[in-house]
DNA sequence: CGATTTGTTGGAGCA
DNA sequence: TTGCTCCAACAAATC
């Protein structure tokens, strides 16, 4: 029997420490050893990418292909810029591959994709291994432990895990790798469409993913930002392996810290140092193994004299979440990050709900503007000018450097949803999205839903006041005159709530509160303007309460047969908070296939709030193309078969 | 079964 | 400064 030749393909999954599926491949003893990257359209299109992630997935990439070259001179990384459904079917054959191996990925898209690559890899009759290393738990295996149900609290996620047996200890990485093959690509390439691209914003110039497989000087190099056309990164935080361990060692090193650690504790406005660990990014592109993590605090735990904290406010508690919204993804499917059509996500009429593609079910990735003030308050949350320093200076952190704590994540959550806005929650989750270092669809939607009360919490009357919350940290407003400078001669009294600060202090502090922040307004050149508050938080307050004790006693989850149809309408008073007037409107947001507006930019602010579902339909654009966030890559790849 | 407790991270007022 | 109750009140888990 020949040794095998084994593509070992790297995905969320970018280290060499502790990576079960890395170790199975090894296992093979194979003749030759590819470690590649495909760069999938999903990723490049679709999903919402900022420049700060990508700059953290290049590092993650630079480095992984580094410290591989380290134990073998004549490998890398080898990055191929094509689509893997449409690269497979070619390279397996080229390479005359015997094994594919990558990690289980239970992202919605990412199981299709790799049901597909599979079902490729079959027809060639390449063997297949998958190994689970991502999450604590395989998902799958927390569900089924779990009364193949979602797993939506910490106990269940205990429970199930008790029932599927300890958690492995991690694999040291290898000391040495096989040669690489002939890299020799005697095909040829196959382009993705770009339309539609998420992500063009992203870019200042032209877009070069796919421009040449083996990268434009042949080498399979990692890209750089500017061969993919992207905006340059603006954050301080860097990915990649090396990173990751050092930044875990230093953690380790501080035991009291490892060992009493608890979350609720930690203070949202430390940013020199901050005040939890900065690890998730590497969770998330894998440049740290969570079963590194989880043992190395357990290790200490285990060893430590005085009390040491408990889950779920522990380190280790905090990877139980992450395996908890794992277990809810990998049960519910595309219908998770959305409430339409989802069995566990409490429907809530927010203004400016997700428009869905009646034929898939899925939300679109644009929205109903039924409330110009909505739209008004969701623009200034974004751009971080709400005139609440607290919410302003926590968004302008987030753009700039791709990360903000926990509980500021919180704040600036309930605000935007429940306590506030009174806006869907998916327009702060596609926001998070975009500029988070972290985004991991799982828990980005699930904290999304518990913060807005939609799953996992219900305590909707328990509402972060913007002014007193950061107070209970940061008395002097330290945190606030680093993110907002307009506001750094504020006294301690006012930095909360600058607007209520006598107009001769806010002269003589060098900064006017008035307008709206937007870039129009300003001091007519003498000195620097901070917004006024862009409405009364205490009246917000009450409104939002209001709708949601409403809602509540309505009590409809998003795959409830009034939810799917819109006869939900008939249930609310037309009257109360959303857009709920009227009996006869549009399913939800619904929109008819060829009705769905592709760009986000679209939203023309309507003339009058509440009138535009009236008339339903905004106007057919025929031959329009679908634009599903989570969805498939239908039209995006075509798979050609293989004679 | 109904009653009680618990749930990672609220706020205001008070001792 | 810390810890307590109440506010107006959800729902799953547990007793």
């Amino acid at each position: 029997m020949p040794k095998p030749r084994v593509v070992y393909w790297f995905r969320t999954d970018l280290r060499l420490h502790d990576s079960p599926a890395l170790q199975a491949a090894l296992d093979l003893k194979p003749e030759c050893l590819y470690p590649i990257w495909t760069w999938d359209p999903h990723y490049v299109y679709r999903a919402r990418v900022g420049p700060n992630r990508w700059q953290f997935l290049l590092d993650c990439q630079n480095d992984l292909s580094n410290a591989i070259t380290k134990l073998n001179s004549k490998s890398k990384l080898f990055l191929i810029r094509e689509a893997p459904q449409t690269l497979f079917p070619k390279l397996l054959k080229a390479w005359k591959i015997t094994h594919l191996v990558f990690e289980k990925d239970t992202d919605a898209y990412a199981r299709e994709r790799d049901e597909s690559v599979m079902e490729i890899a079959k027809e060639v009759g390449v063997e297949v291994i998958v190994k689970m290393g991502r999450t604590l738990y395989d998902p799958d295996e927390l569900v089924k432990h779990n009364h193949n149900k979602p797993t939506m609290s910490i106990s269940q996620v205990q429970n199930a895990g008790s029932k599927i047996g300890d958690i492995a200890r991690p694999i040291p990485a290898p000391k040495s790798l096989p040669n690489p093959g002939d890299t020799k690509l005697d095909f040829e390439q196959e382009k993705p469409v770009a339309d539609p691209d998420f992500n063009a914003k992203q870019r200042e110039g032209k877009e070069g993913t796919y421009n040449k497989l083996s990268g434009p000087k042949g080498d399979f190099a990692v890209p750089t930002i500017s061969e993919l056309g992207l905006k340059k990164a603006t954050t301080p935080h860097r990915g990649g392996e090396t990173i990751a361990l050092e930044m875990l060692d230093e953690i380790m090193a501080n035991e009291d810290y490892t060992a009493t650690f608890e979350k609720p504790k930690t203070a949202p406005t430390a940013f020199e140092p901050q005040a939890t660990t900065l690890l998730s990014p590497h969770l998330h592109f894998g440049s740290l193994s969570c079963r590194e993590f989880y043992w190395r605090v357990q290790d200490i735990v285990t060893a430590y004299k005085g009390k040491a904290s408990q889950p779920p406010t522990s380190l280790t508690g905090q990877l139980l979440f992450r395996d908890m919204y794992f277990g809810a993804q990998a049960s519910l499917g595309y219908s998770f990050a959305q409430t339409y059509n989802n069995s566990h996500c409490r429907f809530i009429p927010w203004h400016l709900p997700s428009k869905v593609d009646t034929t898939s079910s899925l939300i679109t990735g644009s929205y109903l503007v039924d409330d110009s003030k909505a739209e008004e308050y969701f623009i200034r949350w974004r751009e971080g000018r709400t005139g609440f320093p607290w919410i302003d200076a926590l968004m302008r952190q987030l753009k700039a450097e791709g990360w903000i704590h926990h509980l500021g994540r919180h704040a600036v959550a309930c605000f935007l949803t429940r306590g506030g806005c009174y806006v869907d929650w998916e327009r702060g989750a596609e926001v998070f999205e975009e500029w988070l270092l972290d985004h991991e669809t799982a828990c980005n939607v699930g904290n999304w839903q518990w913060l807005s009360c939609t799953a996992f919490f219900t305590q909707f009357y328990r509402c972060y006041s913007p002014i007193a919350f950061p107070q209970k940290w940061d008395k002097e407003g330290a945190f606030v005159k680093r993110y907002v400078p307009e506001l750094e001669k504020f006294s301690a009294k006012y930095i909360y709530e600058p607007w209520k600060a006598p107009i001769a202090d806010q002269r003589g502090w060098g900064c006017m509160i008035k307008g709206d922040g937007s870039p129009g307004s300003t001091n007519g050149g003498k000195g620097k303007v901070y917004p006024k508050p862009m409405f009364d938080f205490p009246t917000q307050r009450e409104i939002c309460l209001r709708g949601m004790k409403n809602a509540y006693s309505i009590r409809l989850y998003g795959n409830d047969p009034k939810v799917l149809d819109g006869s939900w309408r008939k249930l609310f008073d037309d009257n109360a908070e959303g857009p709920t007037e009227g009996n006869d409107g549009l399913p939800g947001a619904m929109v008819d296939h060829e009705d769905a507006t592709g760009e986000e930019e679209n939203h023309e602010v309507p003339p009058s709030p509440k009138a535009q579902k009236k008339g339903g339909k905004e106007g057919s654009k025929k031959g329009h193309k679908r634009d599903a966030t989570q969805g498939t890559l239908d039209g995006m790849v075509t798979r050609k078969r293989q004679k």
